[in-house]
RNA sequence: GGCGAGGUAGCAAAGUGGUAAUGCGCUGGUCUGCAAAACCGGUAUUCGCGGGUUCGAUUCCCGCCCUCGCCUCCA
């Protein structure tokens, strides 16, 4: 059996991906901040969290998927202040957001899903651990923070000298807030009370205040998936600071090494450039089912590029998206029986025999760093002969039954929902008025009226449905 | 300034030291009264620019130009 090999940031090389224990792939996906929609680009970045985890699972590894919700925050409090609801109501509220949109676009849910204000008794021992092992100090006003000297290791994963970072933090970091650290570069723990965070406050050895941003990735991480674990993902802009912060306070307190690989996601781009609220490019679900396109096609939209790569959003994408997933549902609905489900695929997948016929190829090129467009340029490649030979008729039960058995995993992995292809019950939706056009249109076809039945098929494809002819009938579509 | 990603057909996008997958689009054909659908075929002598190494480079090396991201909250 193949294994995935991925990029790993860590190392900068294509590591093969295997859980370390022998049974279960650990690993910690930094989750959303809920205190608003997500936007499309933060949905990217789960899901090629996602799809990489559906490549484990489908090779036959079993995972354990910890996804954590960010509830306690800047943001989230002033939000919640504004809406005048307490924070845990809040962003109650947008985490449920969250779940169905992430439902809508097929997502696997996590096995555990953990968010940052259950967890403050765990991060203040964390931070009690660092100040014991003399890699965290608390400041004069109560807050805590991360002594970035005493970690020799610091900057590891993006490689980023401590001389360079305070160079280039010169002309930042003299935030009025920021003033208790002994160096720029440290960063805070534990953020003493301040007015303007309300009833928002937990109380700790250092007095009240919050936990720092950083700190529950950290907490969470350790506490459910061990001190060190297989794999830690998010998008490239947390590389710096959050995840290098991360590895610090982890390694600095237990010693060991805290995430064996580090999985990065590029950006979603919109006409160039990063989505951003300031630029006024920023689109959630909502907006996208307002231009008419559903959350499977911006599923595969988003997944179609490769993860390490920038990828421009276009409604023209989505557009190819809507094509391409129709012309795979419809040559699974040519292959007769219906797709084997994920969990049957699993199953299979950890036997040495797992046979994907032509569609080896493809499932091959995911298995080297999820190379999503080199898998679809041979999934096409694999299904234009069968394509072919369906038009043609006669293939033999077997063939569709192994092609639909190989074709099972690409549309898994990618966790495709494909459109259906309604043939006799769309005929039902049609209006009425439309449904008389087309009769009558075949009627006067019948009769060799060509002039008549031309003009009546202009006035069905006015009402948006299309025609399309058999031998001896006709089929109504949406167009 | 530091770190990083990238520049391949109209668009999107793989890839390799030996002469460019794939999808969309466009276009020709079969079918059709004509279309639509479906199927068949065509669509980059060339891979940002200039040098170098090599029998041979889009792929390796050097220089240059351009785009984008991170270095402050961020998927």
């Amino acid at each position: 059996m193949k294994r995935l090999h991925l990029h790993d940031t860590l190392s900068r090389d294509r590591c093969e991906i295997f859980p370390e224990d022998g049974e279960k792939f650990r690993f910690y996906c930094c989750g959303p901040t809920v205190y608003g929609p997500a936007h499309i680009g933060n949905f990217r970045a789960f899901l090629v969290q996602d799809l990489f985890r559906r490549v484990i699972e489908l090779s036959g590894i079993k995972t354990l998927h910890v996804r954590n919700i960010t509830d306690v925050d800047d943001k989230t409090i002033r939000e919640a202040q504004k809406s005048e609801l307490s924070l845990i109501e809040f962003t109650a509220g947008w985490t449920e957001r969250f779940h169905q949109d992430a439902k809508q676009l097929n997502m696997l849910d996590p096995h555990l899903e953990p968010s940052a204000v259950q967890h403050i008794p765990e991060q203040v021992q964390l931070i009690e651990r660092l100040i014991e092992n003399g890699n965290a100090y608390p400041s004069g006003d109560g807050s805590v923070y991360f002594s970035v000297k005493s970690y020799s290791n610091y900057g590891k994963l993006t490689r980023i000298d401590q001389r360079d970072l305070m160079a280039g933090a010169g002309e930042t970091a003299n935030d009025a807030d920021e003033y208790e650290k002994d160096n720029v570069c440290d960063f805070v723990l534990w953020k003493a009370r301040k007015p303007e965070d309300g009833d928002n406050y937990w109380d700790s050895p250092w007095g009240s205040g919050r936990p720092g941003w950083h700190l529950e990735c950290s907490a969470m991480g350790m506490k459910y998936l061990g001190e060190t674990f297989d794999l830690h993902a998010g998008g490239v802009d947390l590389c710096f600071p959050h995840h290098e912060n991360e590895i610090a306070q982890s390694e600095a307190s237990t010693g060991k090494q805290f995430a064996r690989h580090w999985f990065h996601n590029e950006h979603l781009m919109v006409d160039g450039s990063k989505m951003s609220k300031s630029l006024g490019n920023l689109y959630t679900l909502t907006d996208i089912h307002d231009r008419g396109f559903s959350a499977a096609e911006l599923r595969y939209s988003l997944l179609s590029g490769s993860y390490r790569t920038k990828i421009n959003f276009s409604f023209d994408r989505m557009n190819e998206a809507r094509i391409n997933l129709k012309r795979i549902a419809s040559l699974v609905q040519n292959l007769g029986a219906g797709l084997p489900s994920y969990e049957e695929l699993c199953d299979c997948g950890s036997s040495e025999d797992m046979n994907l016929g032509p569609f080896e190829s493809s499932w091959e090129a995911l298995l080297e760093d999820l190379n999503a467009p080199a898998a679809l340029g041979e999934l096409f490649v694999a299904i234009k002969p069968l394509e072919k030979e369906l038009a043609e008729g006669d293939v033999p039960e077997d063939t569709k039954k192994a092609a639909l058995h190989g074709l099972a995993f690409l549309v898994h992995a990618f966790g495709w929902v494909l459109p259906e292809i309604e043939s006799e019950q769309l005929a039902l939706d049609v209006p009425d008025h439309v449904k008389d056009l087309a009769e009558k249109r075949w009627i006067a076809k019948k009769e060799k009226d060509w002039a008549e039945s031309d003009r009546l098929r202009d006035a069905v494809i006015s009402e948006g449905w299309v025609i399309k002819d058999s031998k001896d009938g006709y089929e109504l579509e949406p167009s």
